[in-house]
DNA sequence: GAGTGGTCTAGACCACAAA
DNA sequence: TTGTGGTCTAGACCACTCC
């Protein structure tokens, strides 16, 4: 391991810990030279490492400093739905149907015998719903979500601001609406639907799982980029 | 403009024009270094770069070339079909329905006038079919299209390979399967299907507009990343 | 073996924004 | 005004790999 992978691991680590959180100031470069006795170009090189990745800002004459995460960091532009539910007019609200405890049991994404909280709502828009989720939180890994009051902040942006940095898994397939969720989204049972399952992992710890459901006529996903992935 | 951005975007200028194609031997460091007068840590962080952007592969010894595009460039893993089909047992198989010339109008990418090749095909696997898609490709941009024998080669791959580094917009939806794609595909009208809308541009001009559709419960999109996109 | 890219050093000057 | 990051220089040594 080079000696820039190696600092920049190590800011990388202390970010996604959480020891340092979106915000906070980490050394400057002189600091870090000092700290790992080496030449300022080695240190820019491993922050400018993690300008790229996004998980730093830096300003001059002020330093360098955790990046607060946002949903373009995440590359496909996945719903933030208060948002997407703003640009169509706003009314943006999340009625939340059922909350429950629960212990994982072959499930694919947690560990048997984890203690999970089970979401399950529909998000609003002012022409009527526009999306059910089902959503389940590893407490082991948030417990300060048994806690939480969704009503005035949806789970998922909840989640953002108290698990950042996350890495994701999505996978989008089309469905028929079928029971619970035909019926709280005022759907025909068989209308073609987005579905989009999403699960989350912090430092390989999975953090949450949600599956959300679009009508199809109502939701599109769209993803622009360049080979770069700009 | 830094001079590291020049002589990045000298040589990204190079290979999106076509000038230098995949596989080409781009200059030697040393080389560039005498080209632009410069430290050879400029010329190493420009070409850094363009290895970030996925447009350039280096190789000691052997020296820098222009990278050959392959779908997980663009971000999102979005179709490979042929390779999306190897993986499900193979028998791959690009079925053509019709081939046409027509002129553009009320083209949503396309301007008015526009010399297009439409095509209408079908991709099929051992156990059936598995996508309609729709394609139109600019002649303008593209002439060579119009005498490709697309047969042999199904069309993306092979505009990947006349085409190389283009950008694109990919919209994703659930729709009802109807009409010719049903009847294609082999499906039950209203059954939910994926539709993924994909245009591409090489230097801001449209170079294929394509629609793909896939039934719903035989194709799933998947991406996994980092905040870093990785 | 020879030549490439990969990494690093120890300086330098500058633009910019915060104090 | 001051200190930060942004950029650049002119070297150096090394590892790898192609010939």
């Amino acid at each position: 391991m080079t000696l820039e992978a190696r600092i920049r691991a190590d800011l990388e680590q202390r970010i996604r810990s959480g020891e340092l959180k979106p915000g906070d100031r980490i050394p400057f470069e002189h600091e870090l030279v000092a700290r790992y006795g080496c030449a300022r170009a080695t240190v820019s090189k491993a922050l400018g490492g993690l300008v790229r990745a996004g998980l730093i800002e830096r300003r001059r004459k002020a330093g360098s400093f955790v990046a607060r995460p946002h949903s373009e960091a995440a590359v496909l532009d996945i719903p933030d739905i208060a948002a997407a539910v703003e640009q169509r007019g706003g009314g943006y609200r999340f009625e939340m149907i059922a909350r429950t405890v629960e212990t994982a049991a072959g499930d694919p994404v947690f560990a048997d015998g984890a203690r999970l909280l089970r979401l399950e709502g529909v998000h609003h828009a002012l022409d009527g719903p526009f999306a059910h989720e089902e959503r389940r939180i590893a407490l082991a890994t948030v417990p300060e979500a048994e806690s939480a009051d969704f009503t005035a902040t949806a789970p998922g942006l909840w989640l953002i601001d108290h698990v950042p940095w996350s890495e994701a898994e999505h996978r989008i397939s089309a469905v028929p609406a079928a029971g619970a969720v035909a019926s709280s989204l005022n759907l025909v049972r068989g209308t073609p639907c987005l579905r989009l399952d999403r699960a989350t992992w912090r430092n390989g710890e999975p953090v949450t799982r949600v599956r959300q459901t679009f009508p199809g006529d109502r939701y599109d996903l769209v993803a622009r980029f360049g080979p770069s992935g700009k």
